[in-house]
RNA sequence: CGCGGGGUAGAGCAGCUGGUAGCUCGUCGGGCUCAUAACCCGGAGGUCAGGGGUUCAAAUCCCUUCCCCGCAA
């Protein structure tokens, strides 16, 4: 088939590599306009176009969508018969939607109608979800909301968010090209998404990564699984700020206040919450590497029954 | 040239108002102990990221290269 891509983040890459993979067309990519990436350094090209280049495929970075002729235009021209979009950071508006006679098919990295949005794989994990998965759908006009065409499953466990992208990002590559001819050929139809069963998953922002002693252990380790790699659980000590990068949970509540530090030893830095205790394994403060607990007490001194915060 | 922190023993850090380097952990040997990831004694281990400069003398001051990281995006 002749497709269209469109795309951003690391996310996208493997649906990319499927696509090639299976030996469709890939007539453009379409991705985000380079932008200043990291420190320091200057304009950098997202994950997608880095892997165009490298198929050999045009890129496309319209720094609009909305009310850009001449980017509907070389849309048109390219004739897709499906556009396919994993992550591409922008809506596509209602005279791009119905440019391929097949229609938009989205990879969403979860199992719709649940955590519609940006933030998907994250917030699954912040709210203590035992799977997740992916969706590939028709893309409408609202946010997330067209009719689903196939999903796949996994469990959620401890991963980390960085984990469960990586994985969600294979299982969606594997998944849309398993799609894309049953939708070719006619043999599947949407299935309408149930809106009452509907929530939304929001960006996540740096703000998400603040922790919040007066919730329970356990909610916190999922926040610091969630936001890896980015941007990291971090809370303050002594003013400076202190991220934690790996923690687990302990029972003990005892009576200090939450964000107390109780204990800290090679096992961890134990710290008290609202209902049970934070053990942080692996954490890191500004200019440093992260290192384990045990490394950063061999250097750094940690005052007990200091607050965090 | 977005702002900033940092590269010192295997690991994490101190020293940086210049005079050949120190702490904690680990490691090796010995001691104590019923016993120990405990304690005591002793030892090994460092071209102080690379290059250049200032100086009688530089980890410490100046210039530069490489690498790591926080913030901001």
């Amino acid at each position: 088939m002749n497709v269209v891509f469109m795309g951003t983040p690391k996310f996208a890459v493997p649906t990319l590599e499927a696509l090639a993979q299976a030996g469709h067309e890939i007539s453009g990519v379409i991705t985000q306009p380079d932008a200043m990436r990291d420190r320091g350094k200057k304009l950098q090209p997202t994950p997608v176009k880095e892997k165009a280049v490298e198929l050999g495929i045009p890129v496309y970075q319209p720094a609009k969508i909305k009310n850009n002729e001449e980017f509907l235009a070389t849309l048109k021209e390219l004739a897709p018969d499906v556009i396919v979009v994993a992550a591409y950071g922008k809506i596509l508006p209602a005279e791009v939607l119905i440019i391929p006679p097949l229609g938009c098919v989205n990879v969403h990295a979860s199992l719709l109608p649940k955590y519609r949005g940006a933030g998907p794989i994250q917030r699954a994990i912040l709210e203590g979800e035992e799977k997740t998965g992916i969706t590939i759908m028709y893309m409408a006009e609202g946010l997330d909301t067209g009719d689903m065409l196939s999903k796949a499953e996994t469990s959620i466990e401890k991963k980390t968010a960085e984990e469960l992208t990586e994985e969600l990002a294979l299982m969606g590559g594997k998944l849309l090209v398993e799609t894309l001819p049953l939708l070719e050929s006619g043999e599947i139809q949407g299935e309408v998404q149930d809106d009452s069963l509907a929530t939304y998953a929001p960006m996540i922002s740096k703000k998400d990564g603040q922790i919040d002693f007066e919730k329970s252990a356990v909610e916190i380790e999922r926040q610091v699984r969630a936001m890896i790699p980015w941007p990291g659980a971090y809370t303050y000590y002594k003013g400076e700020l202190f991220k934690i990068w790996e923690a687990s949970t302990m029972d003990e509540t005892g009576n200090n206040a939450p964000g107390t530090v109780t204990a800290a030893s090679g096992d961890g830095i134990v710290i008290s919450t609202k209902e049970g205790s934070l053990v942080a394994k692996t954490v890191q403060i500004p200019g440093k590497k992260r290192v384990s607990a045990a490394d950063y007490l061999k250097g750094n001194s940690i005052e007990l029954l200091r607050v965090l915060g």
